[in-house]
DNA sequence: AGGACGCCCTGTTCGC
DNA sequence: TGCGAACAGGGCGTCC
């Protein structure tokens, strides 16, 4: 699902084919995904403009264009970016199209159609308004504790909390804490020094090796927990059965042998 | 404040 | 075997 390495990987996509492109027309063959906006209105916001820069907070992605103007763009759990020719087969699920100057288009696609497009023209007064955390890769050790003890919860949950931290959803949440290993259902404030230190570190460690391999599920090291969050798997680790359990209204995997209790 | 739950949405998986 | 139910889950809203 589309968390912070899976946007940073589109990002860096859009950076890599998009950029400097001027955009001649948009199309929204499916319009429910546009936040406060229409086909009408960004395609007479943007056309004759380029997009000129890119950024990321959480799993939130921003298209900047060279009027000041902003795509903030948000994945929901199956979007991604597209950039193909246009006399090539168009792509499947495209939701909102915008057609650039050199004969390609650009696709946001969304198949479950849960995630949005909104245009803004300040990302960081967007950021404030959505009341989003730190982003999980800019924050520091100390705020790390801090933000992830504060309060009473349990502590998988408390990682997915955006308004704390931002970038971090089911899948990494997972991995993160069979790597630091701690249960998932574990309160936050039961976390000893060393421990909310280990998980900041496999946080970190989880997310840029995650973005190393742009986020694709073949390529993650055959030591994590990742490819085997499905029942009946087994620990990478010990062999042992991974076990489930519901947290925050979300499906846990976890190693109930490498990740005790207590 | 935190958590349980329902909703959105559709492709896939599960169970009878 | 086949079909409908359950599940997948990010984010939001509601209720306790």
């Amino acid at each position: 699902m589309p968390e912070l390495p899976e946007v940073e990987t589109e990002r860096r996509y859009l950076d890599a084919h998009a950029r400097h492109q001027r955009v001649t027309g948009v199309r929204a063959p499916h319009p429910d995904v546009l936040s406060g906006t229409s086909a009408q209105s960004l395609s007479r916001r943007l056309k004759g403009h380029t997009v000129e820069s890119s950024r990321r907070h959480g799993k939130y992605l921003f298209a900047g264009f060279d009027s000041g103007d902003w795509l903030a763009m948000h994945f929901g759990m199956t979007g991604s970016l597209k950039y193909y020719r246009q006399d090539s087969k168009p792509a499947e699920y495209i939701a909102v199209l915008l057609l650039l100057e050199g004969g390609h288009d650009l696709a946001y696609l969304s198949r479950r159609r849960l995630g949005r497009i909104a245009l803004i023209t300040d990302p960081d007064a967007f950021i404030a308004a959505r009341k989003l955390g730190v982003d999980a890769l800019e924050i520091k050790a100390a705020q790390f504790r801090e933000l992830l003890i504060s309060g009473r919860a349990a502590v998988k949950p408390r990682l997915m909390d955006q308004g704390r931290i931002a970038g971090i959803g089911n899948e990494y949440s997972d991995e993160i804490l069979f790597q630091a290993r701690i249960h998932p259902a574990r309160s936050t404030t039961s976390l000893s020094q060393r421990e909310s230190e280990a998980l900041y570190r496999a946080m970190r460690t989880v997310l840029k090796k995650a973005i190393a391999v742009r986020a694709d599920p073949g390529r993650m090291p055959s030591s994590w927990l990742y490819t085997n969050r499905s029942k009946g798997a087994r620990c990478p680790v010990c062999g042992g059965p991974v076990g489930t359990l519901s947290a925050g209204g979300r499906t846990a995997y976890y190693c109930p042998k490498c990740q005790p209790r207590r």
